[in-house]
DNA sequence: GCTTCATTGACCGACGGTCGGTCAATACAA
DNA sequence: TTGTATTGACCGACCGTCGGTCAATGAAGC
């Protein structure tokens, strides 16, 4: 038998090779003989492992939103109040450490609005429900130690989608949003109406 | 002297000539001999007219964006309450007759975020200070005649990014977001909150 | 040496954008 | 009225770039 490589190991190395350049430039910018020599292959063996440049861009937000969750997990357990979690959850929108998932995703939304591929739309709304589902059991928690009103339930679709569009309305505007701050002053008049020792 | 043609009057001819077009296709899929050909005019043409593609999009979200600023404000004249004023506000996202709008301005969007461009990011921007603005005094209207809460004010910004992630989230998932039952169903449980009979 | 898969870069076609040339309308002098 | 100069609109052939393909080559096992 000849060489056999391991696909999804190579695919993985290859990303990486080009975290850096993806980041820095868009996807658009970046030429995929650019992205061969960058990976140190040749443009032809890039084909191999990718349909498309925006492939390149979904498997490394793959790889980097699951380091990103694990790293959220961690510090969920670490929050205290209901509030708090929330907090942590919204994060990503803003945090240093997560500048370069950020810079890619945004990438991975404008194409997914551009030509939504099948995978694309699966990818966005397998996250949608790990997410919500994610939210939801805090939520939940936060209701049945009698923090919260039960109504907080019913917001959490609506919360959830706040960050998203102040994080697309930071791209597309000047001096408009001041992301972390807004998303936390809103989560907080928020928990000011639905916290019960509030009322 | 020669014909002088109104730059500004053609290029609202070729915008609507190619209207149809780009609203069934992506900017991506449709090229510029394509869009010369609709208009009726050679490619050479298009580019005394535009510098690219893009700005065709732009030019068509302008003009249609202050028609459909009219309607609404004619429909905001009808509305009784606040609650239905800010619903009136979010038909934008779903309503039949703003359809082509809305595929339009889905490309403008995923074009802000893949490269923003100057003169896209300060439409952007000059259209969040208009809507917020607007927005702004219905609630405070609401709270003067003492239907609201003053928290409500404080809320703004986060309500009007809500409807933003949620038409993104509609474009990018399947299956997740029924913009009007959503959007229509977060503004109920947030005025159940805010509205002063209600507490 | 034969088979099989990986790798490659020369090659191709499509597309965005440019540019030199052409045309038509007007002004005006004879 | 006619001839001509001028000007801007209009055009499509052309160019460079880039995404994507494929035939040839390499490498490893049998």
């Amino acid at each position: 038998m000849p060489i056999v490589v391991d696909k999804e190991q190579k695919r993985k190395e290859i990303a990486f090779a080009c975290k850096a350049l993806l980041v820095q430039k868009s996807i658009q910018e970046v030429t995929v003989s650019e992205i061969a020599k960058t990976a140190g292959i040749g443009k032809g063996t890039f084909y191999e492992y990718f349909k498309d440049k925006e492939e390149l861009v979904f498997e490394l937000v793959n790889i980097l939103m699951r380091a990103h969750n694990a790293r959220k997990e961690a510090k969920l357990a670490e929050a205290q109040s209901t509030r708090e979690k929330i907090k942590v959850f919204y994060t990503f929108f803003y945090s240093e450490e997560s500048a370069d998932l950020r810079a890619l995703y945004r990438e991975f939304i404008a194409y997914s609005l551009l030509a939504p591929k099948k995978e694309f739309v699966a990818f966005q709304t397998e996250c949608f429900h790990f997410y919500y589902r994610w939210v939801e059991q805090i939520i939940d928690e936060g209701i049945a130690k009698g923090e919260l009103l039960p109504v907080a339930k019913e917001l959490i679709k609506g919360m959830y989608m706040t960050g998203q569009g102040m994080f697309v309305a930071s791209l597309a505007t000047e001096g408009v949003i001041a992301l972390k701050e807004d998303i936390n002053a809103f989560v907080d008049h928020i928990f000011d109406l639905v916290e019960k020792e509030k009322r």
